[in-house]
DNA sequence: CCTCCGCTAGAACGAACGCTCTATCCAGAA
DNA sequence: TTCTGGATAGAGCGTTCGTTCTAGCGGAGG
């Protein structure tokens, strides 16, 4: 049936992503991957034949996809674009200790190791921060921001959300994630 | 005597501060590290008993006195609050440049491996943030801004620097930095 | 002189790594 | 019914992992 094996597929993609997020990338095995996902080794192999590394590039895309979401849902929590922001700063303050401080951004440990040496990955991530300044970029523009500064504030934005979520995550306190919505609303509030 | 042997622990703190850089904790192996430092095996469970995490620690801890002394440097090169800032950037984005985007924050991703499975590592991670952010929070007090608003304003500055020069590695462009430089400016201008 | 001890040196351990390979299963086409 | 090919299953390859362990080095104190 096909149900079943894309669904063996997809268990693997969305196992690889939860545990690249919380082991990185050289701390997850291909082994420990089969296992969570309840597929064999096997069915890793057939699936991505390109080894960890393609299975790691999908994993990432499919991260994209899901900060992508939780990013959509905030920006249209709020007309106000400032506002709009704080809420994703509260969704990602949520998230975060809802999963014990867990659950960060989904791509970053397995970006910032594979940096130089894993062109697959770097590919897939450079297309999810693309993804998610052109999210943030719209919603500017929508409110009326003039086109430069929507690109330039949407890339500090993802920048900052990036930064205090990090920070947020290792100091285990929503604190930065609640300032960093505080001050980006200050900043923005002031281009308008 | 005395100078070899200090000589020999240093090489190896500063041969793992590297690795732990560019290849984060999973990533960087033992033997690659006495390799690189020039030391034995022996060497180096001689000096860090404790292993690949109190080798990690104190590694996080060479790291942070490194960021430290660029984010002090950085902070007094311009009496305006705002230009200071905008200094530190720069710095950034030329040490990051100048390493082909090898260099980022020292501790970042050793940091994000490490969340939850290994408090000796992560000690030493919250005391480099909290030492980072009392760097920033006193100079922005001794440029005349209120106490509540230095601190708060300290730990986005922290958070946007980091998710800044994250950003700008694994896009390979310095851009991130000089616009996070650009708004934090404006948003420290924003509160004198 | 010898003894001691901080330090160097690297062989060896069991476990885990990414990956290859063959064998088997089973739904649908012929 | 037989055949076919995608999917499953896991043993086994060579390598590397973190760590332990014993042996030896060489300068300082008696």
């Amino acid at each position: 049936m096909k149900t079943t094996t894309t669904g063996t597929r997809e268990r693997i993609v969305r196992a690889t992503s939860r545990l690249l997020q919380r082991q990185g990338y050289e701390g997850t095995g291909i082994k420990q991957i089969s296992r969570e996902a309840e597929a064999t080794l096997g069915s890793v192999y057939h699936f991505f034949p390109g080894g960890k590394q393609e299975l790691a590039a999908e994993a990432i895309r499919h991260g994209d996809q899901e900060f992508a979401g939780l990013l959509r849902a905030g920006l249209g929590a709020a007309d106000d674009p400032a506002e709009a922001i704080t809420a994703c700063t509260r969704l990602l303050a949520e998230a975060l200790r809802a999963s014990d401080w867990q659950d960060g951004c989904p791509i970053t440990s397995t970006a910032l190791e594979t940096v130089g040496r894993a062109p697959v990955i770097e590919q897939a991530v450079g297309e999810a921060f693309t993804h998610w300044r052109a999210i943030v970029e719209d919603r500017l523009r929508t409110s009326g921001l003039g086109a430069d500064d929507s690109r330039e504030l949407a890339v500090t934005v993802v920048n900052t959300l990036e930064g205090a979520e990090l920070t947020a995550q290792i100091t285990r306190s929503e604190e930065p994630l609640h300032l960093a919505g505080k001050h980006l609303a200050r900043l923005i509030t002031g281009y308008r």
